[in-house]
RNA sequence: CGGGGCGUAGCGCAGCCUGGUAGCGCACCACACUGGGGGUGUGGUGGUCGCAGGUUCAAAUCCUGCCGUCCCGACCA
């Protein structure tokens, strides 16, 4: 491609509102343009890596046997409704009508309509197992878009659903789609985890994400220092401590603090630490007759609470919220930072930590008092014990090997085993080997194309700028001539050179623009990331060189001219 | 959803407090010089100052409402 041709759109600043380096980045090399929140046009530039990302993952979900198709954006209620989802996806499902006043989503995932292909199409055992997939646009009506295109609302994503006629051949699938995405993952030359994951609103069993591990994650991922395990924080199971008895301590006493209303505070007027108390949080769900309901957890004071968890926990549908401050006023007539577990009149679930204490402060459920020498057994009786706090560094594993430590992740896959639940909800049935029908299993196989692209950014860059990996890049090789106006050797030299190049298969950026200044291509081919560059001026051509550097590289290389191609050759396959 | 910030040229910003000719840097166009790391000079192009209403002789500036956008919070208990 000739750059006097193609739309180079760099800037040197960066836009006020990109705060990741990514979406910065993204910005500053011309990839992307912000239409409105969360919704982004790709430029040229940053649509040759989208396409780069789009290649690999189509080669090898058609190498694993899956079988591409194509399903509408805009999704009938009527369809939903029968899943159930309709009333269940909240304010995230972006609802539409038509001309005729019926309603229509735009779709965040497809479960339904592929399931509605497959109930109608495939009515044989003979059939099974078979696994679809499509490379498409979602919407998602995120509460927050961010981060560029690694939080859209919009976006692209590679989704898959697998039919299968029982469990054991699902398990075989979920595995081979394990294998592709580390295939994928691995060709994008990302450094990614596979962990242990919750199922979310897609529901299920057995889930594993895919993390591309950096600093900016919006997820926290755990590891075991010896071990294999590696999951999301949000599933990390908190093993709970040896058995300890509450034997009886000395007698439960309030004590006036006034103003106290935070765990320091606490620790430090009752000279203790953050482990010797508890926090006492309420929650707020939709029950069944869409009435908010509250619930009182209790975790230790130096932890945190995990609300996958305590929403399993509370064995809740609905997702949890922590209840406003105005709430708790109604219902205890005090602030929240006064509240306790003695004598609260509701469903009450304790930490298994917290639970283990013993003589522990909590808030007395009346403002500027707390409680002291408090004992589960004798003052507080009645409540359930549960984990519902997030692991913490240094806990141990839950597989029993070593401690855990944690990083930061972006899921860039989500592979699911969703089992019978939308089959069995919407009647997807085959006729097995003895006639009998049988409710189809399902997986179900995400990749968020759109947000590899920020991730692997995100992973791979410096003060210049982008650094692509090689599957990536946009253009493989960058050739910059030096006074190209000036000199018939440079401009006769780079014009066979490109020529080469590019019949022999390589991507190459050749900068033909005639005045263009070096300082400013070399910024712009470093900021754009592309991996390989040559510079071809008459300093080197007098000696029969033209020059080579790396992107990662400080230095560059002489390489002789009759030399070029083989040496290219050895660098971009490396 | 709650709180806060911002909205002036493609990008980054000043001007607003104290109303009176709309500015700066980058980018862009022309010319000249320069020519191996975003060069210099001269001259230019480009803005209904987010929108609507109000106050005023006069509004980017003051007032009201709306919209957009970004950040923070929603784990403080």
């Amino acid at each position: 491609m000739r750059a006097s041709q193609y739309l180079i759109s760099t800037q040197k600043e960066p836009p006020a509102e990109a705060e990741v380096i990514s979406h910065q980045l993204m910005l500053r090399a011309g990839m992307i343009r912000k239409l409105a929140s969360g919704l982004y046009s790709w430029l040229p530039l940053g649509l040759r890596v989208f396409r780069n990302v789009e290649r690999i993952v189509r080669e090898e979900m058609d190498a694993s046997g899956a079988l591409e198709l194509s399903m509408p954006v805009v999704q009938p209620a009527e369809l939903w409704e029968e899943s159930q989802r309709w009333g269940q996806f909240g304010q995230e499902l972006l609802r539409i009508r038509d001309r005729h006043e019926r309603e229509f989503c735009l779709g965040p995932t497809h479960e339904e309509v592929i399931t509605d292909i497959v109930r109608n199409d495939i009515r044989s055992y003979r059939q099974l197992p078979i696994n679809f997939y499509q490379i498409q646009t979602k919407f998602r009506d995120e509460r927050r878009p961010r981060f560029g295109v690694m939080r859209t609302r919009e976006f692209c994503m590679k989704d898959a659903y697998s039919f299968h006629l029982d469990e054991t051949s699902l398990q075989t699938t979920y595995e081979r789609m394990y294998r592709t995405y580390s295939n994928i993952f691995t060709r994008c030359g990302l450094d990614y985890r596979a962990v242990i994951a919750d199922t979310g609103s897609i529901g299920g069993s057995h889930s594993h994400e895919f993390h591309v591990l950096a600093e900016s994650g919006e997820d926290a991922i755990v590891f075991s220092d010896q071990s294999d395990y590696a999951a999301n924080i949000e599933k990390a199971e908190a093993l709970a401590p040896e058995k300890s008895s509450h034997p009886d301590c000395e007698a439960m006493s309030e004590v006036p603090t006034p103003g106290v209303k935070t765990i320091d505070h606490v620790c430090k007027t009752f000279d203790i630490g953050p482990e010797q108390c508890i926090k006492t949080l309420i929650v707020s769900a939709t029950n069944g007759n869409g009435d908010a309901q509250l619930y009182a957890l209790i975790v230790r004071g130096d932890h945190q609470l995990n609300e996958v968890k305590a929403q399993h926990a509370l064995q809740l549908d609905s997702e949890i919220s922590m209840a406003s401050e105005e709430q708790i006023h109604r219902a205890f007539n005090c602030t929240p930072g006064s509240l306790g577990p003695v004598g609260l009149a509701m469903p009450l679930v304790v930490d298994h930590s917290a639970a283990s204490l013993n003589a522990f402060v909590c808030g007395a459920n009346r403002d500027d008092y707390h409680l002291r020498s408090v004992n589960w057994q004798r003052d507080c009786p009645t409540y359930i014990q549960a984990d519902i706090r997030n692991v913490v560094a240094g806990d141990p594993s839950p597989d029993g090997c070593g401690q855990l430590t944690i990083k930061r992740g972006i899921e860039v896959g989500h592979i699911f085993q969703l089992g019978t639940k939308y089959s069995e909800i919407m009647k997807a049935r085959v006729l097995d080997e003895n006639g009998v029908e049988q409710v189809m299993h399902m997986g179900c196989y995400g990749i968020g194309v759109s947000r590899v692209v920020a991730a692997a950014i995100e992973q791979n860059n410096d003060d210049k700028g982008i650094i692509w990996p090689e599957a990536l890049a946009p253009f493989q090789i960058a050739l910059i001539p030096v006074n190209l106006h000036k000199s018939v050797n440079v401009k006769q030299t780079a014009e066979t050179i490109y020529a080469q190049l590019t019949s022999a298969g390589y991507d190459v950026l050749f900068m033909d623009e005639s005045k263009a200044r070096l300082g400013s291509m070399l910024a712009d081919v470093e900021l754009i990331g592309i991996p390989h560059r040559l510079v071809i001026g008459e300093r080197g051509l007098n000696d029969g060189n033209i020059e080579y550097r790396h992107r990662r590289a400080s230095e560059n290389q002489s390489i002789p001219l009759d030399q070029l191609i083989a040496h290219l050759q050895r660098q971009v396959n490396a």
